[in-house]
DNA sequence: ATCGTGGGCGCG
DNA sequence: AAAGCGCGCCCACGAT
Protein backbone atom coordinates (compact mmCIF):
# COMPACT_ATOMS: atom_id res chain seq x y z
CA UNK A 1 0.00 0.00 0.00
CA UNK A 2 1.05 3.26 -0.41
CA UNK A 3 1.46 6.30 2.32
CA UNK A 4 -1.24 7.53 4.12
CA UNK A 5 -2.35 10.99 2.85
CA UNK A 6 -0.32 14.27 3.57
CA UNK A 7 -1.16 16.52 5.71
CA UNK A 8 -2.91 19.01 3.91
CA UNK A 9 -4.86 16.53 1.83
CA UNK A 10 -8.70 16.00 2.04
CA UNK A 11 -8.96 12.24 3.89
CA UNK A 12 -11.64 10.10 1.59
CA UNK A 13 -12.98 6.88 3.20
CA UNK A 14 -15.18 4.01 1.10
CA UNK A 15 -16.69 2.15 3.52
CA UNK A 16 -18.13 -0.93 2.59
CA UNK A 17 -20.05 -3.53 3.17
CA UNK A 18 -18.04 -6.06 1.79
CA UNK A 19 -19.73 -9.32 3.58
CA UNK A 20 -21.66 -10.66 6.30
CA UNK A 21 -21.30 -8.71 9.66
CA UNK A 22 -18.28 -7.20 7.83
CA UNK A 23 -17.27 -3.44 6.28
CA UNK A 24 -13.87 -3.05 4.32
CA UNK A 25 -13.12 1.08 4.83
CA UNK A 26 -10.59 1.87 1.87
CA UNK A 27 -8.86 5.28 2.21
CA UNK A 28 -8.89 6.65 -1.56
CA UNK A 29 -6.97 9.69 -2.90
CA UNK A 30 -9.11 12.32 -4.75
CA UNK A 31 -9.45 10.02 -7.64
CA UNK A 32 -10.23 7.45 -6.19
CA UNK A 33 -7.24 5.56 -6.39
CA UNK A 34 -6.89 2.94 -3.39
CA UNK A 35 -4.22 3.81 -0.66
CA UNK A 36 -4.99 1.11 2.14
CA UNK A 37 -7.94 -0.99 3.77
CA UNK A 38 -8.57 -2.45 6.92
CA UNK A 39 -12.32 -4.75 7.76
CA UNK A 40 -14.15 -3.36 10.65
CA UNK A 41 -16.52 -6.07 11.99
CA UNK A 42 -19.94 -4.56 12.27
CA UNK A 43 -20.17 -4.75 16.28
CA UNK A 44 -17.22 -2.18 16.44
CA UNK A 45 -18.26 -0.45 13.29
CA UNK A 46 -19.85 2.84 14.85
CA UNK A 47 -16.71 3.11 16.99
CA UNK A 48 -14.34 2.76 14.06
CA UNK A 49 -16.18 5.54 12.47
CA UNK A 50 -16.47 7.71 15.16
CA UNK A 51 -12.47 7.62 15.78
CA UNK A 52 -11.67 8.20 12.19
CA UNK A 53 -14.53 11.15 12.20
CA UNK A 54 -11.26 12.74 14.42
CA UNK A 55 -9.39 13.27 10.79
CA UNK A 56 -12.74 15.34 9.32
CA UNK A 57 -12.88 12.56 6.59
CA UNK A 58 -15.33 12.52 3.53
CA UNK A 59 -17.08 9.27 3.78
CA UNK A 60 -17.63 7.58 -0.14
CA UNK A 61 -21.27 5.58 0.92
CA UNK A 62 -23.58 3.33 -1.05
CA UNK A 63 -26.34 5.45 0.71
CA UNK A 64 -26.92 7.10 3.92
CA UNK A 65 -30.22 5.39 3.92
CA UNK A 66 -28.93 1.95 3.94
CA UNK A 67 -25.82 2.62 6.49
CA UNK A 68 -26.63 5.73 8.66
CA UNK A 69 -29.39 5.08 10.83
CA UNK A 70 -27.43 2.15 12.49
CA UNK A 71 -24.41 4.39 13.06
CA UNK A 72 -26.86 7.29 14.56
CA UNK A 73 -28.44 5.00 16.50
CA UNK A 74 -25.15 3.31 17.78
CA UNK A 75 -24.03 6.69 18.83
CA UNK A 76 -21.70 7.31 15.82
CA UNK A 77 -22.01 10.36 13.31
CA UNK A 78 -20.57 11.44 10.00
CA UNK A 79 -20.04 14.54 9.21
CA UNK A 80 -19.26 14.41 5.33
CA UNK A 81 -20.44 12.28 2.72
CA UNK A 82 -20.09 11.13 -0.61
CA UNK A 83 -23.70 9.37 -1.44
CA UNK A 84 -22.90 7.15 -4.61
CA UNK A 85 -26.57 6.30 -5.22
CA UNK A 86 -28.07 10.08 -5.02
CA UNK A 87 -24.87 11.19 -6.71
CA UNK A 88 -25.70 8.68 -9.33
CA UNK A 89 -29.05 10.29 -9.93
CA UNK A 90 -27.78 13.23 -10.60
CA UNK A 91 -24.70 12.57 -12.73
CA UNK A 92 -26.22 10.22 -14.65
CA UNK A 93 -29.48 12.82 -16.15
CA UNK A 94 -27.05 16.14 -15.98
CA UNK A 95 -26.95 18.00 -19.32
CA UNK A 96 -23.81 20.08 -17.58
CA UNK A 97 -21.36 17.78 -19.26
CA UNK A 98 -20.95 16.44 -22.51
CA UNK A 99 -20.46 12.46 -21.41
CA UNK A 100 -22.61 12.12 -17.91
CA UNK A 101 -22.74 9.04 -16.04
CA UNK A 102 -23.26 5.70 -17.88
CA UNK A 103 -26.38 4.80 -15.97
CA UNK A 104 -26.31 1.85 -13.79
CA UNK A 105 -29.37 -0.35 -12.34
CA UNK A 106 -27.08 -1.07 -9.37
CA UNK A 107 -26.76 2.50 -8.10
CA UNK A 108 -30.39 3.13 -8.73
CA UNK A 109 -33.16 2.49 -5.85
CA UNK A 110 -35.56 -0.08 -7.43
CA UNK A 111 -38.86 1.06 -5.50
CA UNK A 112 -39.28 4.02 -2.94
CA UNK A 113 -38.45 2.24 0.62
CA UNK A 114 -41.39 2.93 2.42
CA UNK A 115 -39.58 2.15 5.93
CA UNK A 116 -35.57 2.86 7.03
CA UNK A 117 -34.21 -0.09 7.07
CA UNK A 118 -33.91 -1.73 10.16
CA UNK A 119 -30.28 -1.79 12.36
CA UNK A 120 -27.55 -2.41 9.00
CA UNK A 121 -30.04 -4.56 7.35
CA UNK A 122 -28.16 -6.70 5.37
CA UNK A 123 -29.27 -5.81 1.76
CA UNK A 124 -28.91 -8.51 -1.01
CA UNK A 125 -26.87 -7.98 -3.59
CA UNK A 126 -25.41 -9.93 -5.93
CA UNK A 127 -21.79 -7.83 -6.49
CA UNK A 128 -19.00 -10.13 -6.63
CA UNK A 129 -16.97 -8.04 -5.57
CA UNK A 130 -18.62 -5.13 -3.34
CA UNK A 131 -15.50 -3.11 -2.75
CA UNK A 132 -14.22 -2.68 -6.60
CA UNK A 133 -18.01 -2.04 -7.56
CA UNK A 134 -17.83 0.76 -4.82
CA UNK A 135 -14.50 2.19 -6.04
CA UNK A 136 -15.13 1.96 -9.54
CA UNK A 137 -18.14 4.07 -9.30
CA UNK A 138 -16.89 6.24 -6.84
CA UNK A 139 -13.56 6.98 -9.71
CA UNK A 140 -16.32 7.23 -12.67
CA UNK A 141 -18.44 9.97 -10.61
CA UNK A 142 -15.26 11.85 -9.96
CA UNK A 143 -14.70 12.03 -13.60
CA UNK A 144 -17.98 13.55 -14.57
CA UNK A 145 -17.81 16.21 -11.81
CA UNK A 146 -14.51 16.94 -12.44
CA UNK A 147 -15.31 17.78 -16.41
CA UNK A 148 -17.67 20.61 -15.20
CA UNK A 149 -15.24 22.85 -14.95
CA UNK A 150 -16.73 25.32 -12.89
CA UNK A 151 -17.19 23.21 -10.28
CA UNK A 152 -21.35 23.26 -9.49
CA UNK A 153 -21.84 19.30 -10.11
CA UNK A 154 -19.09 18.79 -7.10
CA UNK A 155 -21.37 21.41 -5.08
CA UNK A 156 -24.57 19.98 -6.26
CA UNK A 157 -22.94 16.24 -5.12
CA UNK A 158 -21.49 17.55 -2.23
CA UNK A 159 -24.85 19.36 -0.91
CA UNK A 160 -27.26 16.33 -2.29
CA UNK A 161 -24.97 14.23 0.07
CA UNK A 162 -25.28 16.53 3.25
CA UNK A 163 -28.89 15.85 2.35
CA UNK A 164 -28.96 12.31 2.78
CA UNK A 165 -27.58 12.58 6.22
CA UNK A 166 -29.66 15.22 7.43
CA UNK A 167 -32.96 13.46 5.90
CA UNK A 168 -31.99 10.17 8.81
CA UNK A 169 -30.92 12.60 11.44
CA UNK A 170 -34.10 14.44 11.18
CA UNK A 171 -35.83 11.05 11.11
CA UNK A 172 -33.77 9.91 14.38
CA UNK A 173 -34.07 13.11 16.59
CA UNK A 174 -38.04 13.63 15.47
CA UNK A 175 -40.24 16.69 15.46
CA UNK A 176 -41.60 16.99 19.03
CA UNK A 177 -45.04 16.57 18.61
CA UNK A 178 -47.16 17.80 21.69
CA UNK A 179 -50.52 14.59 22.11
CA UNK A 180 -52.33 17.05 24.32
CA UNK A 181 -52.28 20.45 22.40
CA UNK A 182 -53.27 18.35 19.28
CA UNK A 183 -56.14 16.52 21.27
CA UNK A 184 -57.53 19.46 22.50
CA UNK A 185 -57.50 20.65 18.78
CA UNK A 186 -59.45 17.91 17.12
CA UNK A 187 -61.59 18.00 20.35
CA UNK A 188 -62.42 21.56 19.65
CA UNK A 189 -62.60 21.61 15.45
CA UNK A 190 -64.46 18.31 15.20
CA UNK A 191 -66.21 18.20 18.61
CA UNK A 192 -66.15 14.98 21.60
CA UNK A 193 -64.31 11.68 19.90
CA UNK A 194 -66.27 8.75 18.65
CA UNK A 195 -66.47 5.97 20.88
CA UNK A 196 -66.78 2.99 18.88
CA UNK A 197 -65.72 3.64 14.61
CA UNK A 198 -68.08 6.27 14.57
CA UNK A 199 -67.87 10.58 13.57
CA UNK A 200 -67.13 13.11 16.14
CA UNK A 201 -70.53 15.02 17.46
CA UNK A 202 -69.77 18.37 15.48
CA UNK A 203 -69.25 16.00 11.81
CA UNK A 204 -72.54 13.91 12.94
CA UNK A 205 -74.38 17.61 13.05
CA UNK A 206 -73.02 19.05 10.48
CA UNK A 207 -73.83 15.61 8.21
CA UNK A 208 -77.25 15.33 9.40
CA UNK A 209 -77.90 19.43 8.29
CA UNK A 210 -76.69 18.50 4.91
CA UNK A 211 -78.50 15.32 4.54
CA UNK A 212 -81.39 16.98 5.66
CA UNK A 213 -81.10 20.19 3.43
CA UNK A 214 -80.15 17.22 0.07
CA UNK A 215 -83.53 15.67 1.26
CA UNK A 216 -81.80 12.61 1.62
CA UNK A 217 -81.19 11.17 5.43
CA UNK A 218 -79.48 8.10 3.97
CA UNK A 219 -77.02 10.16 1.62
CA UNK A 220 -73.55 8.85 2.44
CA UNK A 221 -71.22 12.27 1.90
CA UNK A 222 -68.00 10.57 1.24
CA UNK A 223 -69.13 9.16 -2.00
CA UNK A 224 -68.66 11.65 -4.98
CA UNK A 225 -70.79 10.61 -7.21
CA UNK A 226 -73.45 10.37 -4.94
CA UNK A 227 -73.35 13.35 -3.13
CA UNK A 228 -72.97 15.62 -6.93
CA UNK A 229 -76.41 13.67 -7.79
CA UNK A 230 -78.01 14.66 -4.37
CA UNK A 231 -76.78 18.12 -5.40
CA UNK A 232 -78.00 18.30 -9.01
CA UNK A 233 -81.62 17.20 -7.41
CA UNK A 234 -81.58 20.04 -5.48
CA UNK A 235 -81.03 22.67 -7.76
CA UNK A 236 -77.04 23.23 -7.17
CA UNK A 237 -75.55 22.15 -11.05
CA UNK A 238 -71.92 21.46 -10.22
CA UNK A 239 -69.63 19.82 -11.94
CA UNK A 240 -67.90 18.33 -9.41
CA UNK A 241 -67.66 18.34 -5.46
CA UNK A 242 -64.51 20.89 -5.09
CA UNK A 243 -64.50 23.52 -2.79
CA UNK A 244 -64.02 25.94 -4.98
CA UNK A 245 -66.53 24.23 -7.71
CA UNK A 246 -69.50 24.63 -4.97
CA UNK A 247 -68.65 28.21 -3.81
CA UNK A 248 -69.81 29.49 -7.00
CA UNK A 249 -73.42 28.55 -6.00
CA UNK A 250 -75.89 30.04 -3.57
CA UNK A 251 -77.71 27.39 -1.60
CA UNK A 252 -78.52 26.81 2.01
CA UNK A 253 -76.47 23.19 1.85
CA UNK A 254 -73.27 25.09 0.42
CA UNK A 255 -72.08 26.39 3.85
CA UNK A 256 -72.52 23.45 5.98
CA UNK A 257 -71.02 21.42 3.67
CA UNK A 258 -67.86 22.57 2.84
CA UNK A 259 -67.93 23.03 6.66
CA UNK A 260 -68.15 19.17 6.66
CA UNK A 261 -65.73 18.45 4.33
CA UNK A 262 -63.08 20.72 5.74
CA UNK A 263 -63.52 18.54 9.36
CA UNK A 264 -63.55 15.23 7.56
CA UNK A 265 -60.56 15.73 6.15
CA UNK A 266 -59.05 16.69 9.22
CA UNK A 267 -60.23 13.54 10.52
CA UNK A 268 -59.21 11.66 8.21
CA UNK A 269 -55.47 13.04 7.22
CA UNK A 270 -54.56 14.13 11.15
CA UNK A 271 -57.17 12.50 13.19
CA UNK A 272 -56.98 10.67 16.20
CA UNK A 273 -55.39 7.67 14.29
CA UNK A 274 -53.30 9.47 12.69
CA UNK A 275 -51.88 10.55 16.22
CA UNK A 276 -51.86 7.24 17.84
CA UNK A 277 -50.09 5.61 14.48
CA UNK A 278 -47.27 8.47 13.86
CA UNK A 279 -46.85 10.46 17.27
CA UNK A 280 -45.10 8.42 19.66
CA UNK A 281 -43.34 9.51 22.88
CA UNK A 282 -43.98 12.86 21.75
CA UNK A 283 -42.39 12.72 18.49
CA UNK A 284 -43.47 12.70 14.87
CA UNK A 285 -40.65 10.83 12.80
CA UNK A 286 -41.63 10.72 9.34
CA UNK A 287 -39.33 9.63 6.39
CA UNK A 288 -37.66 12.18 4.08
CA UNK A 289 -36.47 11.11 0.45
CA UNK A 290 -33.74 13.18 -0.29
CA UNK A 291 -34.04 13.70 -4.11
CA UNK A 292 -37.51 12.62 -3.96
CA UNK A 293 -38.92 14.76 -6.45
CA UNK A 294 -37.33 15.12 -10.12
CA UNK A 295 -36.92 19.23 -9.27
CA UNK A 296 -34.29 17.89 -6.41
CA UNK A 297 -36.99 18.14 -3.45
CA UNK A 298 -36.92 16.09 -1.25
CA UNK A 299 -40.24 13.68 -0.79
CA UNK A 300 -41.73 12.15 1.94
CA UNK A 301 -42.77 9.01 3.40
CA UNK A 302 -45.47 8.02 5.77
CA UNK A 303 -47.56 10.07 8.08
CA UNK A 304 -47.94 13.06 5.24
CA UNK A 305 -44.72 15.08 6.53
CA UNK A 306 -44.81 17.90 3.79
CA UNK A 307 -48.79 18.31 4.40
CA UNK A 308 -49.18 18.72 8.04
CA UNK A 309 -51.97 21.50 8.17
CA UNK A 310 -51.32 24.67 9.34
CA UNK A 311 -54.29 24.45 12.15
CA UNK A 312 -52.11 21.67 13.85
CA UNK A 313 -48.68 23.77 14.01
CA UNK A 314 -49.22 24.49 18.07
CA UNK A 315 -48.79 20.82 18.25
CA UNK A 316 -45.32 21.42 17.49
CA UNK A 317 -43.43 21.58 20.64
CA UNK A 318 -40.43 22.10 22.40
CA UNK A 319 -38.93 19.97 25.35
CA UNK A 320 -39.28 21.15 28.92
CA UNK A 321 -36.21 23.81 28.91
CA UNK A 322 -35.85 23.40 24.79
CA UNK A 323 -37.23 26.34 22.22
CA UNK A 324 -37.82 26.13 18.69
CA UNK A 325 -35.97 27.75 16.30
CA UNK A 326 -38.79 28.41 12.93
CA UNK A 327 -37.82 29.64 10.10
CA UNK A 328 -39.01 29.86 6.79
CA UNK A 329 -37.52 32.11 3.38
CA UNK A 330 -39.88 35.02 2.12
CA UNK A 331 -40.73 34.20 -1.87
CA UNK A 332 -37.47 32.02 -2.13
CA UNK A 333 -38.32 31.19 -5.96
CA UNK A 334 -38.72 34.44 -7.43
CA UNK A 335 -35.33 35.73 -5.75
CA UNK A 336 -33.54 32.27 -7.58
CA UNK A 337 -34.98 33.74 -10.32
CA UNK A 338 -33.68 37.05 -10.36
CA UNK A 339 -30.02 35.89 -9.17
CA UNK A 340 -29.89 33.04 -12.17
CA UNK A 341 -30.73 35.73 -14.59
CA UNK A 342 -28.70 38.28 -13.05
CA UNK A 343 -31.35 40.43 -13.66
CA UNK A 344 -30.45 43.84 -11.69
CA UNK A 345 -34.25 45.12 -11.98
CA UNK A 346 -35.87 41.92 -9.95
CA UNK A 347 -32.99 41.72 -7.68
CA UNK A 348 -33.96 45.85 -7.16
CA UNK A 349 -37.39 44.57 -6.23
CA UNK A 350 -36.32 41.84 -4.19
CA UNK A 351 -34.34 44.15 -2.01
CA UNK A 352 -36.13 43.66 1.73
CA UNK A 353 -38.56 41.77 2.96
CA UNK A 354 -40.97 41.88 0.50
CA UNK A 355 -40.21 41.03 -3.01
CA UNK A 356 -44.06 41.48 -4.19
CA UNK A 357 -43.73 45.49 -2.72
CA UNK A 358 -40.82 45.69 -4.94
CA UNK A 359 -42.74 44.22 -7.94
CA UNK A 360 -45.77 47.37 -7.07
CA UNK A 361 -42.56 49.72 -6.41
CA UNK A 362 -41.06 48.78 -9.84
CA UNK A 363 -44.64 50.37 -11.54
CA UNK A 364 -45.35 46.54 -13.32
CA UNK A 365 -48.46 46.10 -11.33
CA UNK A 366 -50.80 48.48 -9.21
CA UNK A 367 -50.80 46.06 -6.01
CA UNK A 368 -49.53 43.41 -4.26
CA UNK A 369 -51.74 41.04 -4.51
CA UNK A 370 -51.40 41.31 -8.91
CA UNK A 371 -47.73 41.73 -7.87
CA UNK A 372 -47.70 37.82 -5.92
CA UNK A 373 -50.32 36.32 -8.95
CA UNK A 374 -48.44 37.73 -11.92
CA UNK A 375 -44.82 36.46 -10.30
CA UNK A 376 -46.25 33.07 -9.90
CA UNK A 377 -47.49 33.02 -12.99
CA UNK A 378 -44.40 33.79 -14.41
CA UNK A 379 -42.66 30.80 -12.93
CA UNK A 380 -45.63 28.56 -13.53
CA UNK A 381 -47.04 29.88 -16.79
CA UNK A 382 -49.84 31.13 -16.59
CA UNK A 383 -51.93 32.13 -19.69
CA UNK A 384 -55.33 32.73 -18.79
CA UNK A 385 -57.53 34.26 -16.09
CA UNK A 386 -56.10 37.56 -14.50
CA UNK A 387 -52.85 35.84 -13.61
CA UNK A 388 -52.14 35.50 -17.52
CA UNK A 389 -53.02 38.73 -18.27
CA UNK A 390 -50.80 40.13 -15.56
CA UNK A 391 -47.63 37.98 -17.16
CA UNK A 392 -46.93 40.27 -20.09
CA UNK A 393 -46.40 43.48 -17.92
CA UNK A 394 -43.33 41.47 -15.99
CA UNK A 395 -41.81 41.08 -19.66
CA UNK A 396 -41.39 44.82 -19.81
CA UNK A 397 -39.99 44.96 -16.28
CA UNK A 398 -37.83 42.39 -15.90
CA UNK A 399 -37.20 40.95 -19.23
CA UNK A 400 -33.63 38.59 -18.43
CA UNK A 401 -35.69 37.24 -15.48
CA UNK A 402 -38.55 36.70 -18.04
CA UNK A 403 -36.19 35.75 -20.63
CA UNK A 404 -34.70 32.83 -18.61
CA UNK A 405 -38.54 31.19 -17.87
CA UNK A 406 -39.72 31.87 -21.70
CA UNK A 407 -36.51 30.16 -23.02
CA UNK A 408 -36.74 26.80 -19.97
CA UNK A 409 -40.46 27.08 -21.53
CA UNK A 410 -39.70 27.02 -25.13
CA UNK A 411 -36.85 24.20 -24.55
CA UNK A 412 -39.54 21.79 -22.73
CA UNK A 413 -42.06 22.76 -25.65
CA UNK A 414 -39.32 21.38 -28.02
CA UNK A 415 -38.63 18.16 -26.20
CA UNK A 416 -35.10 19.37 -25.27
CA UNK A 417 -33.59 19.93 -21.57
CA UNK A 418 -33.21 22.28 -19.25
CA UNK A 419 -30.47 21.99 -15.99
CA UNK A 420 -30.64 24.25 -12.40
CA UNK A 421 -28.05 26.57 -11.49
CA UNK A 422 -26.16 23.42 -10.34
CA UNK A 423 -26.78 21.18 -13.05
CA UNK A 424 -29.30 19.29 -12.30
CA UNK A 425 -31.40 18.29 -15.60
CA UNK A 426 -34.83 17.68 -16.33
CA UNK A 427 -36.05 14.12 -17.52
CA UNK A 428 -36.34 13.51 -21.05
CA UNK A 429 -40.26 13.97 -22.24
CA UNK A 430 -41.78 10.42 -22.54
CA UNK A 431 -42.16 8.33 -25.61
CA UNK A 432 -45.47 8.74 -25.93
CA UNK A 433 -45.08 12.21 -25.57
CA UNK A 434 -42.24 12.42 -28.24
CA UNK A 435 -44.72 9.60 -30.39
CA UNK A 436 -48.20 12.46 -30.10
CA UNK A 437 -45.35 15.46 -31.30
CA UNK A 438 -44.07 13.38 -34.48
CA UNK A 439 -47.59 12.00 -34.79
CA UNK A 440 -48.91 16.01 -35.46
CA UNK A 441 -46.22 16.58 -37.96
CA UNK A 442 -46.99 13.45 -40.17
CA UNK A 443 -48.85 14.29 -43.48
CA UNK A 444 -51.97 13.01 -42.89
CA UNK A 445 -52.45 14.42 -39.08
CA UNK A 446 -56.31 16.03 -38.34
CA UNK A 447 -56.59 18.80 -36.62
CA UNK A 448 -57.40 16.98 -33.09
CA UNK A 449 -54.02 15.43 -33.82
CA UNK A 450 -52.38 18.42 -33.68
CA UNK A 451 -54.12 20.20 -31.05
CA UNK A 452 -53.33 17.45 -28.82
CA UNK A 453 -49.63 17.43 -29.63
CA UNK A 454 -49.95 21.62 -29.18
CA UNK A 455 -51.46 20.67 -25.60
CA UNK A 456 -48.73 18.11 -24.79
CA UNK A 457 -45.73 20.44 -25.67
CA UNK A 458 -47.53 23.40 -23.93
CA UNK A 459 -48.21 21.01 -20.73
CA UNK A 460 -44.45 19.95 -20.69
CA UNK A 461 -43.31 23.65 -21.35
CA UNK A 462 -44.94 24.39 -18.04
CA UNK A 463 -43.05 21.76 -16.06
CA UNK A 464 -39.87 23.04 -17.62
CA UNK A 465 -40.47 26.57 -16.64
CA UNK A 466 -40.93 25.62 -13.62
CA UNK A 467 -38.44 23.06 -13.31
CA UNK A 468 -35.36 25.65 -13.34
CA UNK A 469 -37.05 27.59 -11.09
CA UNK A 470 -38.18 25.31 -8.41
CA UNK A 471 -35.16 23.11 -9.08
CA UNK A 472 -32.40 25.89 -8.27
CA UNK A 473 -34.16 26.83 -4.92
CA UNK A 474 -34.18 23.24 -3.75
CA UNK A 475 -30.11 23.59 -3.71
CA UNK A 476 -30.33 26.89 -2.05
CA UNK A 477 -32.28 25.24 0.67
CA UNK A 478 -30.22 21.86 0.36
CA UNK A 479 -26.78 24.15 0.92
CA UNK A 480 -28.93 26.22 3.33
CA UNK A 481 -29.82 22.93 5.35
CA UNK A 482 -25.98 21.73 5.08
CA UNK A 483 -24.54 24.73 6.88
CA UNK A 484 -27.07 24.75 9.45
CA UNK A 485 -26.55 21.43 10.20
CA UNK A 486 -22.03 22.06 10.15
CA UNK A 487 -22.85 25.24 12.73
CA UNK A 488 -24.98 23.57 15.01
CA UNK A 489 -22.27 20.97 16.05
CA UNK A 490 -20.09 23.58 17.02
CA UNK A 491 -23.07 24.65 19.74
CA UNK A 492 -22.70 23.32 24.08
CA UNK A 493 -24.46 21.05 25.18
CA UNK A 494 -27.59 21.22 26.84
CA UNK A 495 -27.58 21.84 30.28
CA UNK A 496 -31.08 19.72 30.10
CA UNK A 497 -31.53 16.57 28.15
CA UNK A 498 -34.27 15.94 25.34
CA UNK A 499 -34.07 12.25 25.65
CA UNK A 500 -36.74 11.71 22.98
CA UNK A 501 -34.58 13.23 20.37
CA UNK A 502 -32.14 9.70 20.81
CA UNK A 503 -28.45 10.87 19.55
CA UNK A 504 -29.33 14.52 19.85
CA UNK A 505 -30.53 14.28 23.28
CA UNK A 506 -28.22 17.08 24.11
CA UNK A 507 -27.58 18.97 21.10
CA UNK A 508 -29.41 21.31 19.36
CA UNK A 509 -30.73 20.26 15.97
CA UNK A 510 -33.02 20.17 13.00
CA UNK A 511 -36.58 19.21 13.73
CA UNK A 512 -37.92 19.51 10.20
CA UNK A 513 -37.45 20.61 6.94
CA UNK A 514 -40.50 21.85 4.42
CA UNK A 515 -39.01 23.07 1.11
CA UNK A 516 -38.07 26.64 2.24
CA UNK A 517 -38.34 25.95 6.02
CA UNK A 518 -37.06 24.77 9.25
CA UNK A 519 -37.64 24.16 12.21
CA UNK A 520 -34.19 23.16 14.86
CA UNK A 521 -35.19 21.99 18.27
CA UNK A 522 -32.99 23.45 20.73
CA UNK A 523 -31.79 23.84 24.46
CA UNK A 524 -33.05 27.17 25.38
CA UNK A 525 -29.62 28.19 26.79
CA UNK A 526 -28.80 28.09 22.82
CA UNK A 527 -31.32 29.47 21.16
CA UNK A 528 -30.07 33.35 20.00
CA UNK A 529 -26.61 31.58 18.80
CA UNK A 530 -28.44 28.68 16.60
CA UNK A 531 -31.05 31.73 15.02
CA UNK A 532 -27.79 33.07 14.06
CA UNK A 533 -26.43 29.44 12.65
CA UNK A 534 -29.64 29.51 10.66
CA UNK A 535 -29.11 33.19 9.31
CA UNK A 536 -25.10 32.74 8.58
CA UNK A 537 -26.18 29.66 7.07
CA UNK A 538 -28.76 31.35 4.57
CA UNK A 539 -26.13 33.89 3.51
CA UNK A 540 -23.50 31.25 2.85
CA UNK A 541 -26.20 29.44 0.81
CA UNK A 542 -26.79 32.41 -1.47
CA UNK A 543 -23.13 33.26 -1.61
CA UNK A 544 -21.84 30.00 -2.58
CA UNK A 545 -24.49 29.87 -5.33
CA UNK A 546 -24.37 33.62 -6.87
CA UNK A 547 -21.22 34.49 -5.61
CA UNK A 548 -21.17 39.01 -5.41
CA UNK A 549 -24.50 38.88 -7.57
CA UNK A 550 -26.49 41.28 -5.13
CA UNK A 551 -30.11 39.21 -4.11
CA UNK A 552 -31.32 39.28 -0.63
CA UNK A 553 -32.79 36.01 0.13
CA UNK A 554 -34.59 37.67 3.73
CA UNK A 555 -35.79 34.67 6.21
CA UNK A 556 -38.41 35.10 8.85
CA UNK A 557 -37.20 33.85 11.70
CA UNK A 558 -38.77 33.81 14.94
CA UNK A 559 -37.67 32.03 18.34
CA UNK A 560 -41.02 30.18 20.23
CA UNK A 561 -42.19 27.07 22.48
CA UNK A 562 -44.45 26.13 19.43
CA UNK A 563 -44.45 26.30 15.94
CA UNK A 564 -47.32 28.38 15.32
CA UNK A 565 -47.88 31.34 13.22
C1' DA B 1 -59.99 -9.71 -0.87
C1' DT B 2 -56.73 -6.83 -3.43
C1' DC B 3 -55.14 -3.52 -6.73
C1' DG B 4 -55.14 0.64 -9.57
C1' DT B 5 -57.30 5.04 -10.56
C1' DG B 6 -59.37 9.50 -9.96
C1' DG B 7 -61.49 13.13 -7.04
C1' DG B 8 -60.41 15.95 -3.49
C1' DC B 9 -57.40 18.60 -0.50
C1' DG B 10 -53.38 19.44 2.56
C1' DC B 11 -48.43 21.52 1.99
C1' DG B 12 -44.55 24.50 -0.58
C1' DA C 1 -61.11 35.85 -6.78
C1' DA C 2 -57.04 35.09 -9.52
C1' DA C 3 -56.20 28.24 -11.78
C1' DG C 4 -50.34 28.28 -13.97
C1' DC C 5 -45.80 24.12 -10.98
C1' DG C 6 -44.27 20.17 -7.62
C1' DC C 7 -45.78 16.55 -4.13
C1' DG C 8 -48.58 12.48 -0.54
C1' DC C 9 -52.60 10.58 1.47
C1' DC C 10 -57.50 9.23 2.08
C1' DC C 11 -61.55 7.51 0.20
C1' DA C 12 -64.80 5.39 -3.03
C1' DC C 13 -65.27 2.66 -6.86
C1' DG C 14 -64.65 -0.53 -10.48
C1' DA C 15 -61.74 -4.13 -12.29
C1' DT C 16 -59.55 -8.41 -11.22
Amino acid sequence: MTSPPGPREERRIALVESGPGRFTAIDVDEAGRERQWVTVERSVLAEWVRDAERDNPRWIIRSAREIYPGLLSAGARMTRTHDLMLSHAILRDTAAVPHPLPPSSDWTSREPIAEAPALFDVVERAAADPVAEVLDQYRAQRQVIGAAADGRLGLLCAAESAGGLVAEELRAAGLPWDVATHEAILTETLGTRPIAGGLPSRMVELGDRVRELLGDPQLHLDSQPRLLRALHRVGVHAESTGRWELAKYEHPVIEPLLAYKKLSRLLSANGWSWLAEWVHENRFRPVYITGGVVTGRWASSGGGALQVPRSLRPAVRADAGWTLVVADVAQLEPRMLAAMARDEAMATAARGADLYAGVVESGAVSTREEAKYAVLGAMYGATTGDSGRLVPRLRKVYPRAMGLVDDAARIGEDGGIVSTWLGRSSPRPSDEWNSVQSQATAADADAAEVALARRRARDWGRFTRNFVVQGTAAEWSLIWLAEIRHRLRQLPQALTPAPASGPFAREAHLAFFLHDEVILHVPEECADAAADAVRDAAAVATRRLFGSFPIDVPLDLRIALTAAK
